[in-house]
DNA sequence: TGCACTCAATCAATCGTTTGATTAATTTTG
DNA sequence: CAAAATTAATCAAACGATTGATTGAGTGCA
């Protein structure tokens, strides 16, 4: 039946996205992908053409369901900057455990120093994130709530960057903190609200900060 | 003679870290590195014993002279932990940036969460930093310099990650900042010593705060 | 019968590594 | 000192394994 032949391929996708995740593109084989999803391995090539073509596959699919998802962020006026500074942080690191290992198959891609149009319209995407977050620290700074010397850029850098390094690089982190930041239930229950308390008190003393911070 | 040897394996050892870099471990052929050093494939494996050794070796080349400087900094009594954790961080940004493509290669290999007997070993020696870093952290808040509070795996985290966020996806930061990344003289005269400035002003606002921190 | 799907078998290519022979350099020995 | 013995360095060739991809025979359903 139709529904199972897309119920048959999108098994394939979800295989193949954590294998990629795991080892990469050279490093994730075809017949590994294709003995972890239960199929014949002339099936990748029947479905998708190519290991490039599933790789591509399972990237639109992510993609697709990202756009939708960025839809609902909505500018709420009730709100102080910080508020909604605070609030994007939350829901940031809120959704870090849903997608980790697909944000580090974006990770890796965007860092391959060929400039292809797959990364392109990954960078597009993300900066619809990025551009979220700067036009709240810029209305803060305008209306007086921020640091007016602000470094703006780097501030989001911060956000983005502390998060990708605890999630793309485990070993490290898991060392540091003394779990392992792979298992879910720690992830939950411990680190999730760790990392949001962390990073608003981090971006609050940066930003709300009404004492000497020009040295 | 014996310095020819040793510049034959420092010449290998160069065309390997630029084809490791551009490729990735596994994209990288070992024919393609001998070949390119202009030596036989077997020198490979004579030199080093095998390709990861090789790998490893470019590795721990590039990262010994900073892991000496590091302890240089941790042994200095004469200096105050806020001292020594800026110094830290401007030799950690004023290195980091010029071996850029190296470094990406490095959170590529580290993203991959399987490849057990590289990765572990890559993350083993980065710790060696990781924890000098912690140590210098840790004597700051046992002697009251730094926030009691301080949540120290997630601090070392926003160093290590803000950094990796600006140079591992260049095509998002040099959309944020208005300028190539990439391009050598904007990173040297303005977005390195701006980096320094804002890092040392992140952390100290986060480390040394003297206002209520709590909330 | 016709069509979409599935499979084991197999393809050529490439992988990292090993081999055995050869040359260059060094040390030991008479 | 010179010949001999030993070690180190280098090479072409080939190793077995694995890679992504293809084949052609078969499957069951419409």
């Amino acid at each position: 039946m139709d529904k199972d032949k897309i119920d048959k391929k999108d098994h394939i996708l979800d295989v193949a996205e954590k294998i990629f995740s795991d080892l990469g593109f050279d490093g994730a084989s075809t017949r590994m992908i294709s003995g972890e999803a239960g199929v014949n391995m002339a099936m990748l090539n029947y479905y998708f053409g190519s290991k490039e073509g599933l790789f591509l596959a399972v990237f639109e699919r992510k993609i697709s369901s990202f756009q939708t998802l960025l839809q609902n962020i909505g500018n709420d006026e009730s709100m102080s900057s910080w508020d909604k500074l605070a609030k994007c942080i939350d829901n940031y690191v809120e959704r870090i455990i849903v997608n980790n290992c697909f944000q580090k198959l974006i990770n890796r891609e965007l860092s391959m120093s060929k400039r292809s149009e797959l990364s392109d319209k990954i960078t597009q995407i993300l900066m619809v994130n990025v551009l979220e977050i700067k036009k709240i620290l810029d209305d803060g700074i305008k209306n007086g709530t921020f640091f007016k010397d602000t470094d703006t850029p780097l501030a989001i850098a911060t956000i983005f960057g502390t998060k990708n390094y605890i999630i793309n690089t485990p070993n490290i982190s898991s060392l540091m903190l003394g779990h392992d930041v792979r298992d879910e239930k720690y992830l939950e229950e411990q680190l999730k609200p760790r990392v949001k308390t962390y990073m608003k008190r981090l971006i609050k003393a940066y930003l709300v900060n009404d004492n000497d911070n020009t040295k």
